[in-house]
DNA sequence: CTGAGATCCTGGGGGC
DNA sequence: TGCCCCCAGGATCTCA
């Protein structure tokens, strides 16, 4: 599942790859995948547009086109983005294939044709209800301590509502979870000021060590380059039932909490 | 506002 | 071995 520091990952791999690039022509194969304005055809709107920059918004890549439109991709569980050179053979599932000038291409491909490419005109809203990002300076344990304050959801639907805080998944909120030591199902008005700072940490640190890692694949994920991260090698809880914990020995449980599975440690996770 | 549940899909795992 | 059934899972929508 690409979370934050996979997308972040995807960007930064296709900044280097596709900006200054022109679109000569856009293949759609799922016509659902490609999303438009009312009135505006996908394809043909896309053809001559130049790529001017690669930007991630909480789990949205983002390609920014000249014209000032922008192409907001979403990869859910299975999508993958991936800049290919002409003739290299795509992968299965691949229902929209970007075809630059000088003939490379840029693919979008999905198993589970959840994910979106959409075309986002100029100043249109399309981030309105996300959250703060988590690695910017702006998210601070104090707000994080009022974002909390009287909820009596468990602290880890919190962490994946993407409306408070953006870009956290399955993965890295069982990760952040299990490095402050708080069970996942606590409620969040529950918390301690100091463990609310230690999880504030934690997610800081997750996120930015499996960016550093090039982000984690468990299911589907590869970069812009068609290339694995590495942060599956350094998991700690994520899928590990049964095993030791990292911490303390306990073996690693699964319960299942806000419709996802959900790996802990019940006796150091408190 | 808040939370619960349904929905979308398909590969893969479990059961027999 | 083969076949069928069922389920995970992010974001969005509906409903209470």
């Amino acid at each position: 599942m690409p979370e934050l520091p996979e997308v972040e990952t995807i960007a930064r791999g296709l900044a280097g790859r596709i900006v200054g690039k022109t679109i000569a022509s856009v293949e759609v194969r799922l016509p659902k995948i490609a999303v438009a304005p009312a009135g505006v055809d996908f394809a043909r709107a896309l053809r001559g547009e130049r790529i001017v920059g690669v930007s991630r918004r909480a789990k949205y890549a983002i390609l920014e086109l000249s014209s000032g439109r922008s192409l907001v991709t979403s990869l859910r569980m299975t999508g993958r983005l991936v800049a290919q050179e002409s003739g290299a053979p795509s992968y299965r599932g691949t229902h929209i294939v970007l075809r630059f000038t000088d003939r490379s291409r840029l693919d979008f491909a999905d198993l589970r044709t959840f994910g979106r490419m959409r075309l986002v005109e100029p100043g249109e809203p399309w981030d309105e209800r996300l959250g703060i990002e988590p690695l910017s300076s702006g998210f601070t344990p104090e707000g994080f301590i009022g974002m909390l304050a009287g909820r009596t959801t468990p602290i880890k639907a919190l962490l994946l509502d993407q409306q408070r805080v953006v870009g956290i998944g399955n993965i890295y909120a069982c990760e952040a979870l299990w490095e402050a030591g708080i069970r996942p199902s606590r409620p969040a008005k529950a918390l301690t000021k100091a463990a609310i700072r230690r999880l504030h940490h934690a997610i800081v640190d997750v996120l930015s060590r499996a960016i550093d890692m090039r982000g984690t694949s468990v299911d589907d994920y590869v970069d812009a380059d068609g290339l694995e991260g590495g942060f599956q090698n350094v998991l700690s809880v994520y899928g590990k039932l049964g095993e030791p914990c990292p911490r303390c020995a306990s073996p690693i449980v699964r319960t299942v909490l806000a419709q996802r599975g959900t790996w802990w440690c019940r006796s150091c996770q408190r």
